[in-house]
DNA sequence: AATGAATGAGAGTTCATTCAT
DNA sequence: AATGAATGAACTCTCATTCAT
């Protein structure tokens, strides 16, 4: 349904004959985001994503049965990083949960520095409603997995009292916040800061308020 | 919403045909709206919005001169009160502005908890790529005036001393951060909350969390 | 799904304007039966029988939702009359059926050699095994009607002692297998008498061969 | 029917690469045969062929120029043994040729009932009009040879006093006509007695019709 | 002011056929 | 002898837009 794993990481297992065939796939989609995301995915033509990769658009057909498993596939490719990403938060903390925050939030905001890894939320928020399947996928694979362990992380720093007693389910939502409204407001909208995207200086301010505003309350509730 | 209202406005030069000719152009924005959001612009026929304002495909063209210019007319009816909204804010504030935040998100939240405002900027975001003058209406109307209000608040804020050394630019979306977060894992992906949108929930934590990490530190600069 | 009914034994009620729109069924199917019957339904295009029709291909879509319907509605169409050709046959018959037989053959013969509705039957056996609900239709509205009742002719006429002891089912086959071989020979595959078609001939042929062989035997058993 | 075969009938010029080679052609017509039936013509594409053949698609061009020799390769292969089966038939006979006619009855049904057989011929009432050829050459490869046979026995028949006084011409059509209604019947429409095809009861009715309907008339001159 | 029949320019998709390997 | 990647021409179907009425 997806195009075939390319086993981009074997490099010396191909033979030399026949070269296309096992790049192609990967071909096509690098063809489809670029396009998908400067005219979303409703105003780009098979026929041009063909074109864009060097193929006739009948080739394309020969690794993607659709128009929409080329978005899935697109989906697919993107999220197998940001898995492994969600993966690697530790699940039980000892102490304060902060600096492990602050390290997801630079990890994220790294990741998604580099297009090509941010073209693909893009794209998904972009198409979620048109497409229901897509945005499952994202939701189940990224979302689903990020977001509850952030809320987990948060639980346990209010449990233990190394932060203030707020509701991890929303908090975590404040955590993310100011990440994807800048992304939002800077690749959708074109509000820039002055010298370009300026992650760092968003996150440096966000993690400055968050530091302190979960800290917990001195001598009790909050 | 879309109510009788015969002949009240209209000037009585006419005889009395064209009823409520004034109030079609809103109808069928209306039957846009509903169908836009729940379908997306691409995948809604004129047809289908014709009906559903009880009109013929033919009359629609009547009032707008062509599909994307009821995409625009839609954005340019909405942002009506919103900029009513963001010009109600006080651009000089003599104190601590943390309230004024306060009282700005919860309008905002309480704005956009009404679905039908809400949908515009779902709209928007959607066909922002493929339809950049659209996008474009929506940043000058809404976003170029909340924005640099909100930083000129916490610009006010940080010089009064009221507020923590913070970069205003970043400061304002990581006030917006949130509910943006927020809405677009409700709206976009349905990761909604056990009970509900819960916006409440969610701007008071945000709150909890913002007042505090907006706190000047104790003895003076950052 | 199919065309709806032209109506066309009520001329005095269509008024002079828009005349195309209640003919135009009629004659889009028109020109899908003789485009079919020349070329088969897979090599027929739809913008063939748009231009044939005098219309253009988006137009044949106002009528029809698909290629497929307009072969259902050819067929639909067609069995009006046959099934009331059908009907008109007498369940209970007190003499020799032979007789009644001879009329059904006559009838349907007669019906048949109109070019016009020998081309449906045509086009039902050429796509019934790609187009199953084609034969459906046809089978149950035709020949699940008119097979039934020649048999129970038959089978009276053998319990009456009037014709010979013989198979109803099978006999049934064959009094109108001559007529079905004669028609295909000739249309399908170009085999014709000298004079053309010559069902006349075939018929008084076969009637008389059918006749004597329907004879009951002197004396007894078969 | 697609035994191993290695290497009998091919001389040893060559390695003993190519196995059966000789064997593939009629391995990839097998396969055309069971799809043309199961799916049309139209519907079936090369590379089911090929692959139900254990082929590549290319591979099929090696021995068939285009999927239309396919088709007409098919015929060719099949009429082989029926020419062989008309050219048995006595051309002139001394006495009464109804037991020849019937012979000939039995004879064709009983090779009519290999659904292998009788596969070729619904094959090409199905394309015959999109692909005359094909017709031309059943045509003229078989039905041209069956049908005067017939004629021709009848007509003697006639001429001996044998057999009463009909139109050779159509005669020859009643006598095949149930077999073919009762195939059409069966195959196309489905619509079969209740122990399946029931050749035999089909043969023997209408033998038992066809005899006695074929004896002169006593007294003489019809 | 309003209709709805009609258009025509594509869109996605399929497949017979070719050809370098 | 055989592959399978690649093409390109069709095909069905859709829909924004127009226009006579």
């Amino acid at each position: 349904m997806s195009a075939p794993d390319p086993d981009s990481t074997a490099p010396q297992s191909a033979p030399k004959f026949r070269r296309r065939a096992e790049a192609r796939p990967d071909e096509v989609l690098d063809a489809a985001l670029a396009l998908f995301v400067a005219q979303g995915y409703g105003h780009t033509t098979v026929d041009q994503i063909a074109r864009r990769a060097g193929l006739s658009k009948g080739a394309v057909y020969l690794y993607f049965p659709s128009k929409k498993a080329l978005l899935e596939g697109l989906v697919r490719r993107a999220i197998g990083p940001v898995a492994g990403f969600a993966q690697g938060m530790p699940e039980h903390v000892p102490g304060d949960p902060r600096p492990l925050i602050a390290r997801f939030l630079r990890l994220a905001a790294g990741h998604l520095a580099d297009p090509h890894t941010l073209s693909v939320p893009k794209l998904v928020i972009r198409e979620a409603m048109a497409a229901p399947e897509i945005a499952q996928i994202y939701r189940d694979e990224v979302l689903a997995r990020a977001l509850p362990a952030l809320q987990a992380l948060i639980g346990q720093g209010v449990a233990g009292g190394f932060i203030r007693r707020v509701d991890p389910e929303m908090a975590a939502r404040c955590v993310i916040g100011p990440l994807v409204a800048h992304l939002l407001l800077s690749e959708v909208f074109g509000i820039t800061p002055e010298g370009g995207l300026a992650l760092d200086r968003l996150i440096d301010t966000h993690l400055a308020i968050l530091d302190a505003g979960l800290e917990p309350v001195e001598g009790g509730r909050k």
